[in-house]
DNA sequence: ACCCAGGCGGGCG
DNA sequence: CGCCCGCATGGG
């Protein structure tokens, strides 16, 4: 990959606190440093650290470019956040959504940590799956380095680490009846499938040969297409996507996942990813508040 | 105690 | 095909 030239994002275009908590790939690992508005995350062996604006934080000497195209592609930081809320605007609840997460960016993160916690995700939820990511580095991740060289804590575990633990070692992490899929998939991407060479492929494509992998199906598929290749026109559909759609869209009445891909495609076309992530993130803490009676 | 969580694979009709 | 069921764990 050339080196990008970095572009700073604005506060009012780059909510770090919005992102990093909006249950992407990105927040599973790392940290977020609230009151220095500084994220971490683990990438090519070092503990890269970004501010509010975008700018990365520390002297990465020859890895310096690297960690800089890194942050540019993980923030998708050529886009103008405003021409994405003008595809997707289409209506009062998306508005609410980009009314009260401004700023929020889809991230674009790596394919296989993409896959690895989106595997984890299945019928679990977001705390538990940053839990259980989170054991995961601690254990089988190798570790990676601050700018003055300590060590900064634990990478994602590679595929080939993960094909090789034993299957205890996984589960003891918390992975529950999902070990067997981590091992399966970590296998599968090792020997089988290069994930890199996927990139190249279209978004249909790309998404059929995701569905191989075990314990990938419609939703995770589309998550990682969405969040680890930047496909955007993924539109992945969980329960809380599917309840949201049906209530705001549908009238309540209950709809197939097939009608609802329909659906976001002819509404949102190829910016239908940014519009699921807003749907998700709004119409669900909104959903909780609600039904905690707080709203 | 009981319920649910960013689904999936397998088995059945 | 479409539907339905079980599934490890841990927090509310």
């Amino acid at each position: 990959m050339m080196a990008q030239q970095q572009v700073l994002l604005s506060k009012k275009e780059f909510n770090m606190q919005h992102t990093f908590e909006s249950a992407q790939p990105l927040t599973f690992f790392g940290d977020y440093d609230k009151k220095a508005g500084i994220i971490s995350y683990p990438y090519a062996g070092v503990m890269v650290r970004v501010g509010r604006n975008g700018r990365v934080v520390g002297d990465y000497s020859n890895l310096k470019k690297a960690v800089e195209a890194d942050v540019y592609r993980r923030f998708r930081a050529w886009e103008d956040i405003k021409d994405v809320y003008s595809k997707i605007g289409t209506d009062p609840f998306i508005e609410g959504g980009i009314n009260e997460y401004y700023g929020m960016r889809l991230t674009h993160n790596l394919p296989w940590e993409t896959t690895l916690t989106f595997i984890i995700s299945q019928f679990n939820n977001v705390k538990r799956i940053r839990q259980i990511t989170k054991r995961l580095m601690e254990v089988h991740g190798q570790p990676v380095f601050s700018t003055d060289g300590a060590v900064a804590g634990k990478g994602i575990p590679d595929q080939e680490t993960l094909a090789h633990a034993t299957e205890e070692s996984i589960a003891k992490c918390g992975a529950g009846f999902r070990t067997k899929y981590i091992r399966s998939a970590a296998e599968y991407c090792s020997y089988s499938l290069d994930l890199e060479k996927l990139g190249k492929l279209g978004y249909e494509e790309l998404k059929a040969e995701l569905m191989e992998i075990d314990g990938v199906g419609d939703k995770v598929a589309d998550c990682i297409a969405l969040m680890g290749y930047g496909k955007l026109e993924a539109f992945p559909i969980d329960t809380w996507i599917k309840r949201l759609i049906e209530a705001a869209y549908f009238g309540g009445k209950k709809t197939g996942i097939a009608k609802i891909h329909e659906f976001a495609r002819e509404r949102w076309g190829e910016y239908a990813g940014y519009a699921q992530q807003y749907i998700f993130w709004y119409g669900r803490n909104w959903w909780k508040k609600w039904n905690s009676g707080k709203a």
